[in-house]
DNA sequence: TTGTAAGCGTTATCAG
DNA sequence: CTGATAACGCTTACAA
């Protein structure tokens, strides 16, 4: 042995905690590829080396490296999601539909929240990036232009949620957030009613709340009804904030006669403030929301709201990554999961649903 | 050259798509180990070699590699969460508060979901563990045995959430549920009530709402009064389900003066339903909740619950497994975050709070 | 301050 | 069906 065999001794690292697969490969007499093997496939490996490698891995409870499977390979098993906050529950919905998909192929899902900030969204699809993730889940589709050409070069599949009006830098899965408030709000104005206020989320960094903004303008004004920029207002996305506008409107709008949610959220804290003033709903004023969260069934009465795939947007985005992940045949690129206007007590019902 | 040098050149991987640290350093004239400083502490290298680096990233649009990273310093950026569920809102805010603090030390959130089984929450934290996890945060001071036992040999700190009342595996943040239900109940006797009821929780895989309950009832015997198996009812985390709970004990137990709903989720649905019915809050009965989500606050009349720490948890979870990260230095094991009774329109106030 | 060499734990590639 | 070897892209250890 010469000199270096004397150096590399020392530069050996400090021994590692966890097993590794040459642990098992050592007890059950193969070698470290055919562990490997028995891993990524079985049915490569024969019945009784199967048998003796089971055992190993059994016995000194070999956890495989995700990491180095993922250097090596050159693929994680890790998908990444960015939405605008989870505490938002329709994301909460998505996120789990994401969950349960992606974990029942063996995947897992890393979150993180831009706050409704396409600068954050940018930053944390670079950080997402050098995860080296297997799929990418966004949300809307309009991002920062450095957002967009992260997305557009990154070598994994990406899915835009929520939103399906523009062509998909990769594929998006959702509904038409401007077909679903253009229909509510015409189904208001079947109903009889004629002086429409909106609460809307605020629309900057929100292609989703623009579209339903558009939607809302677009069939008041289609049906030569007045369009009152004091009948609309912004509101962040709290109860208490639906509240407030809806007083706001309460107080200085007294000729309204519905008052059209982009959200749930602000249909129910903004009902929960018609109660507070003994306004009665759907007497004195309509309301509707958007999203169809549990609650709305809940609520007396009942309130008329847009429902909307949550649950699904989160499954087949995943379903969908998956199906690029293992293949390279061409999946659909724009999925269409549809809404549901529900007419429910908080409204009068448009004659079509009479 | 040998043959050996032949046969290294067929055996060569296909080139891979992402610029590399070595193109970089090619760029900037310098080799890849001082990239690597100058990403991980720009402070070890020179000024006007930094800003050769620097152009060198900014041309190619470099983003590191966190999995080779991760596998050649043996460590990741990656902080596991297990939860119960996204969907339920306390968790989701924990989530956004360990995010928070997270992306703050460029950590990224690998979130799973357990459905309440432990079962599934030891695979989880098998499959979490695979991808060599820099800290893991799980719900609760109950696991499965071999839940248990993977995350006491785990490597990476382990951080058990939402209950105080074990020694922790590792770190423990939260608050006592014992003590919080302890003192709702002991409160709503101090304010007149003495056949108070139940919603909760099942228990099983729960430890959070098995501490509530046992709250509750040390609380009624304590106080010397009747504890009746059908004053109580188990209900899941939704709304409707705390609405079917609470009409049943309407129907059933009209003896009942209060119910104390181990879940605002159950006080809110409990308390629509009593609405539907015409049941006066808090003349007829007092309905009191736990957790303070926002809608306690909105609604009419707002309810009186137990305010806990959710975003702090989650916020506290992440500061510790970053403490522990960054030093060897020991931190606390068990932080108690406190909770607060919030007395409200739904129920009679206590004598101490008058 | 910078560089060289080895190694992280796994899989791709080629060979048998 | 199984194995030997190199490679994945980065950092550690050591050296200059």
């Amino acid at each position: 042995m010469n000199s270096s065999g004397v150096m590399a001794a020392k530069r050996r690292r400090r021994p590692r905690g966890r097993t590794q697969i040459r642990d098992v490969a050592r007890l059950a007499g193969v070698s470290a590829i055919t562990v490997s093997r028995y891993i990524n496939d079985p049915g490569k490996v024969a019945e009784d080396t199967r048998e003796r490698i089971a055992a190993a891995i059994d016995k000194i409870g070999y956890i495989p490296n995700m990491v180095a499977k993922g250097l090596s390979s050159n693929r994680t098993n890790i998908v990444a999601a960015i939405i605008p906050t989870i505490t938002n529950s329709i994301f909460a919905a998505e996120v789990s539909g994401l969950s349960d998909v992606l974990k029942e192929n063996g995947h897992s899902l890393l979150i993180s929240e831009s706050g409704y900030s396409l600068e954050r969204e940018a930053e944390l699809i670079q950080t997402m990036i050098a995860q080296r993730p297997a799929g990418i889940v966004v949300t809307g589709q309009v991002h920062s232009e450095r957002g967009a050409k992260l997305l557009r070069t990154v070598e994994a599949p990406v899915v835009e949620t929520w939103e399906i009006g523009a062509e998909p830098i990769d594929m998006c899965v959702g509904f038409s957030n401007f077909d679903a408030s253009y229909r509510m709000v015409t189904g208001l104005i079947e109903a009889g009613y004629r002086r429409i206020g909106l609460i809307c989320a605020p629309i900057t960094a929100n292609d989703r709340a623009a579209r339903r903004r558009e939607g809302y303008l677009a069939a008041m004004g289609g049906a030569g009804l007045d369009i009152v920029p004091g009948w609309m207002r912004d509101a962040k996305f709290t109860f208490h904030e639906g509240a407030r506008a809806m007083g706001e409107l309460l107080d200085d709008h007294t000729e309204l006669e519905a008052i059209c949610c982009a959200s749930d959220i602000f249909a129910i804290g903004g009902a929960m403030e018609c109660q507070r003033r003994g306004v009665r709903i759907p007497e004195d004023i309509g309301i509707c929301g958007f999203d169809d969260l549990e609650l709305t069934r809940m609520f007396n009465p009942p309130l008329t709201t847009v429902h909307v795939p949550r649950y699904e947007i989160g499954e087949k985005s995943a379903a969908m990554l998956l199906a690029r992940i293992s293949s390279e045949k061409t999946v659909e690129r724009k999925v269409d999961l549809g809404f549901e206007i529900v007419w429910r007590g908080s409204t009068h019902p448009p004659s079509s649903s009479r």
